[in-house]
DNA sequence: AATTCGGGGCG
DNA sequence: CGCCCAGAATT
């Protein structure tokens, strides 16, 4: 390893970062739960993606208070589109514990941030910098990436053991005096100087003490194993519909989309489904069903998870009547007009189908 | 230590 | 199409 740690690299990141640093909302202030929503909304999140929903929740929930006292299917309807919804949950979850029994105030110290919900080692060591100046280094994929091109780490950083060599380097490069601008400005390096795809070393002030560069390794910097591929899952939604309303249910834990609501679904290990197979499905569930009701999937709508590739269909029943009260209870389906509808929150297969049907008709 | 949780943007 | 993003919780 050529470079041994001192302040010449954080010394030169953070003059980078004086000059190049994007003009953030949540960098203006020092409010340490306007901070968590930050990094809460930014976790595996791009800052391009997350910056609108950081604008709305703020403007919307102000104050801890204000998200506290919210119903969850608001809050979840706000996050829609962001993925990842424990992380709402557990924001919501937190606002409310900090309100009862934190007296509204955050914890000021790491250890204590990292028991709330949803706070993690990266969001406690970003909320601990950025809003209390207490010197703990952030370890988040930006710190990954450059530390292990600069200073020329093959740890994989996908493996959980290669935190702590980071995490040592990390905490040996913050500096006293500026914990919160040095974990800033890493981050901020990483993300547009030391990017992961073409990074622009031409213009680097790091150039000549970077081990990857200096040793052609760029490309190789940082080791990451990859992941699994992804599991396929076909799934058959049921639309009922009724007189221009029509049936969802709130999905349950132990699968995605947590909180959120779709229709009734029949999953398969096909994209196929032959009709009568589907009515006798229905009729089993005590929905009686003719093929007259019945308008067939008009497109496959494919949904790409990290860890799941959907192909979903969606099949129109026309009701004739409500379902049965049996039903209702088993399938925890429940009537709701478009108005309702529009209100919940959904994932984005879901919301795609009911725009592209003009069932709801926002952009 | 390995898996699972979303969704979008970019080369 | 592959990659990765201001990670955390669960098993």
């Amino acid at each position: 390893m050529k470079n041994t740690p001192d302040s010449y690299f954080a010394d030169t990141v953070i003059d980078w970062y004086q000059r190049h640093k994007r003009a953030l909302p949540w960098r203006d202030t020092t409010d340490p739960y306007l901070i968590w929503l930050s990094e809460v909304i930014l976790q595996q999140t791009r800052v391009a993606q997350g910056l609108p929903y950081y604008e709305r929740f703020a403007d919307t929930y102000p104050t801890v208070q204000d998200l506290a006292a919210a119903p969850e299917d608001e809050v979840l309807r706000l996050w829609q589109g962001l993925g990842y919804y424990s992380r709402a949950r557990n924001m919501h979850y937190t606002a409310k514990q900090i309100v009862a029994e934190y007296g509204g105030a955050f914890p000021d110290r790491y250890d204590e941030l990292l028991k709330l919900r949803g706070v993690g080692s990266y969001t406690a060591a970003a909320i601990a910098s950025f809003a209390f100046r207490e010197k703990v280094a952030v370890l988040d994929g930006n710190v990954f990436r450059v530390l292990a091109r600069v200073f020329g780490l093959s740890d994989d950083i996908a493996s959980p053991a290669s935190r702590k060599v980071f995490q040592r380097l990390a905490n040996e490069l913050i500096p006293v005096d500026a914990p919160d601008t040095f974990n800033q400005a890493i981050m901020e390096f990483g993300a547009i100087q030391c990017t992961p795809i073409m990074p622009d070393c031409l213009f680097c002030p790091l150039q000549q003490s970077c081990f990857a560069f200096t040793h052609g390794l760029v490309q190789e910097l940082p080791v990451k194993s990859k992941a699994k591929a992804a599991r396929p899952r076909f799934m058959h939604y049921m639309v009922f519909e009724l007189s221009g309303q029509y049936y969802l249910r709130k999905r349950l834990s132990g699968d995605i989309w947590e909180g959120l609501y779709d229709f009734y679904l029949y999953e398969n290990d096909s994209k196929l489904l032959e009709t009568d197979k589907l009515l006798k499905e229905l009729n089993e569930a005590g929905i009686a069903v003719q093929e007259s009701q019945l308008q067939l999937p008009q497109k496959d709508y494919k949904h790409v998870l990290s860890h799941q590739k959907i192909t979903a269909r969606f099949y129109l029943i026309r009701l004739n009547s409500r379902l049965r009260e049996e039903v209702v209870q088993e399938t925890r389906l429940a009537l709701y007009d478009t108005v309702a509808i529009d209100a919940l929150p959904k994932p984005i297969l879901i919301n795609s189908y009911l725009k592209d049907v003009k069932i709801l008709l926002n952009l």
